[in-house]
DNA sequence: GCCGTTTTCGGCCCGACTGTTTTCAGTCG
């Protein structure tokens, strides 16, 4: 996949094109461009294999000049034009990028002044305090340097959505416990929702702003203040991320909700919109000449009054979903309080913490219909997999407790999809089943015609339900196997086969890409927590989030359906 | 370098914070 290494050049060249105030749109460009090669979830060389130059095109920001530089490097490995402007700037762009603080010019600066070209000469420079001495720097600026780069050691890539969002959430308690703030709101792509977080973004309305940042500099997890103001603080926290806090103004707040939440290409386009109305939108306000027109009213209204339906924040990524507001087609998205049940439990069985009574227990507090135990099958070994005389005799010690809960308990599997394609259980076992979830475990390093094949065959037996974490991922530490799923989807529509948008924190596969992608051919999917233990059931809101998106309705999705109708579909 | 219901040129979001300045540039989100 090229698609890092192209996201990572046109980056570079971003910053190479910044040092010069007369290229800072091209540079802008490349940026842009840097940034949708990153979010693309197809591979770039398969698009140019498959369209050529105008499928590069179809890519947003992408126009002839990028799309045939990006042919040349796919080509013959090499790009002309970095390759001089690397020649020109031997500065090491992506290293520094990962600094606070320290941007295009001051590297270049440094660059021509000191011949600094990555953050080790940079650290000895301010370290013997050469930098102090050059103009437009100072004591403080070296100072700010070392700091910040003992920072690039702590902060480390974007973390978990869990993580942030548990934060997040302690944070707001604190600072609502504090009675200094009357509103406090999480934002940024926490609020939408996003499978990792960068920063997290608080919103609060307090008339005593100093006091409500002394306050936020001193909760527990913050580990450093990097700026403090009256009305924006940056806190580095010990989970690794940093915290901006914002004090609004009561007459604000909606629409300092709409524009910190982003995303960035969302507000862009939505602003864009509010110039076409003869409207300014900025975080305090959308203005008709100098009047407020939002004063003291909700983000909706903004939406509203630019004649758009009201976006919900997991939608607001510039996917489509601002045309689709203009002609008033938002989708009534997927809620938590749809949910009916979870299908994908595992118990001290297989490879579980808890008991199946512990599971069924804790399901219930969720106030479920139904639950589905899926333990693991004999090929893994290492979750303690089960043969099929196991499974049988498993299945009665369900039966005889099926009476003593008010919880329908689903009879299931996690069943390994072999290397073949085929099923890892005996197919009685599976047809005696009410539930079963089909998954790759091992053998993952197999080419895209080979896995997909794979996948197919499975779900070609025609004794799968559920197609388990589909892609296999596992975010900042396993790439997704190489498989094609629109073919994948297909196969899982024709055979009433869900596929699986699993709620674990560091898996959310499906994520919201793949769902966009595959939704288009009609396919169900099911949203199951994985759950190991009993505190697993509260991954739920992480794959409903994913859902939302991924644009998702509740039709959409099979284990918001009552029993009857469940089983129904379960049967096929 | 991209983009288009202002469409092949002329725009490209905009305000807060910081440090080095004495009115502003750089960086960030």
């Amino acid at each position: 996949m090229k698609n890092v290494e192209l996201s990572r050049i046109f980056n570079e060249m971003y910053y190479m094109l910044s040092t010069d105030e007369k290229a800072r749109f091209e540079a802008l460009a490349y940026q842009r461009a840097a940034r949708s090669i990153e979010s693309l979830q197809d591979d770039i060389s398969e698009i140019y294999e498959k369209e050529g130059i105008k499928g590069l095109m179809g890519i947003p920001g992408i126009g002839k000049g990028l799309a045939e530089h990006i042919q040349e490097y796919l080509t013959t490995g090499k790009l002309n034009k970095y390759e001089e402007l690397k020649k020109k700037f031997p500065i090491d762009f992506t290293e520094f990028s990962s600094m606070e603080g320290f941007g295009p010019k001051k590297a270049m600066i440094l660059y021509e002044q000191l011949g600094i070209t990555n953050i080790a000469d940079l650290k000895k420079a301010a370290e013997e305090h050469k930098i102090r001495n050059i103009p437009g720097f100072g004591e403080k600026s070296e100072a700010l340097i070392l700091k910040n780069i003992s920072m690039v050691a702590a902060t480390g890539s974007r973390i978990l959505l869990s993580t942030g969002l548990n934060e997040a959430r302690n944070i707001v308690s604190y600072l609502l416990a504090q009675k200094v703030v009357s509103r406090c709101e999480i934002a940024g792509s926490t609020r939408r929702m996003r499978e990792t977080v960068g920063d997290i973004d608080i919103l609060v309305i307090s008339d005593q702003p100093g006091k409500v940042m002394d306050l936020f500099t001193g909760y527990k997890g913050v580990k450093s203040t990097v700026v403090k103001g009256e009305s924006k603080t940056t806190v580095l926290l010990d989970i690794g991320t940093t915290c901006d806090l914002r004090v609004i103004k009561p007459e604000s707040f909606g629409s300092a909700m709409q524009y910190f939440t982003g995303s960035k290409d969302h507000n862009i386009k939505v602003r864009k919109i509010a110039i076409d109305h003869n409207y300014k939108l900025n975080e305090y306000g959308l203005y008709s000449g100098n009047e407020n027109i939002m004063e003291g009213k909700g983000e909706d209204a903004i939406y509203r009054e630019l004649g758009m339906d009201y976006i919900p924040p997991e939608m607001r990524e510039d996917r489509g979903e601002i045309e689709m507001a203009l002609s008033h087609k938002i989708p009534e998205l997927l809620e938590l309080s749809d949910i009916k049940g979870d299908l994908h439990l595992h118990t001290k069985e297989s490879d579980g913490m808890n008991t199946t009574e512990e599971m069924i227990t804790a399901g219930m507090k969720k106030h479920y219909d139904y639950i589905a135990i899926t333990n693991h099958s004999k090929n893994l070994r290492i979750a303690h997999g089960m043969n099929d005389d196991q499974f049988m005799e498993y299945f009665k010690q369900i039966d005889s407790l099926s009476d003593k809960y008010h919880i329908k308990i689903l009879k299931g599997a996690e069943v390994d999809i072999l290397k073949d394609g085929s099923l890892d259980l005996d197919d009685n076992t599976l047809k005696s089943m009410d539930v079963v979830i089909a998954s790759v475990h091992m053998d993952t390093n197999m080419n895209t015609d080979e896995m997909t094949d794979r996948v197919i065959n499975a779900v070609k037996t025609n004794l799968v339900n559920i197609l388990g974490h589909p892609t296999g991922r596992l975010i900042n530490e396993r790439q997704p196997f190489q498989l094609d799923l629109d073919e994948v989807a297909k196969y899982c529509k024709e055979y009433k086969t869900a596929m699986e948008i699993n709620a674990s924190p560091q898996r959310l596969d499906l994520n919201d890409e793949n769902i966009l992608k595959t939704s288009k051919h009609g396919v169900y999917y099911s949203i199951n927590t994985d759950s190991h233990n009993i505190y697993g059931y509260d991954y739920m809101e992480l794959g409903v989030g994913t859902a939302r998106r991924g644009w998702l309705t509740k039709n959409n999705v099979i284990n918001t359906m009552n029993l009857q109708d469940l089983i129904k579909f379960l049967k096929k």
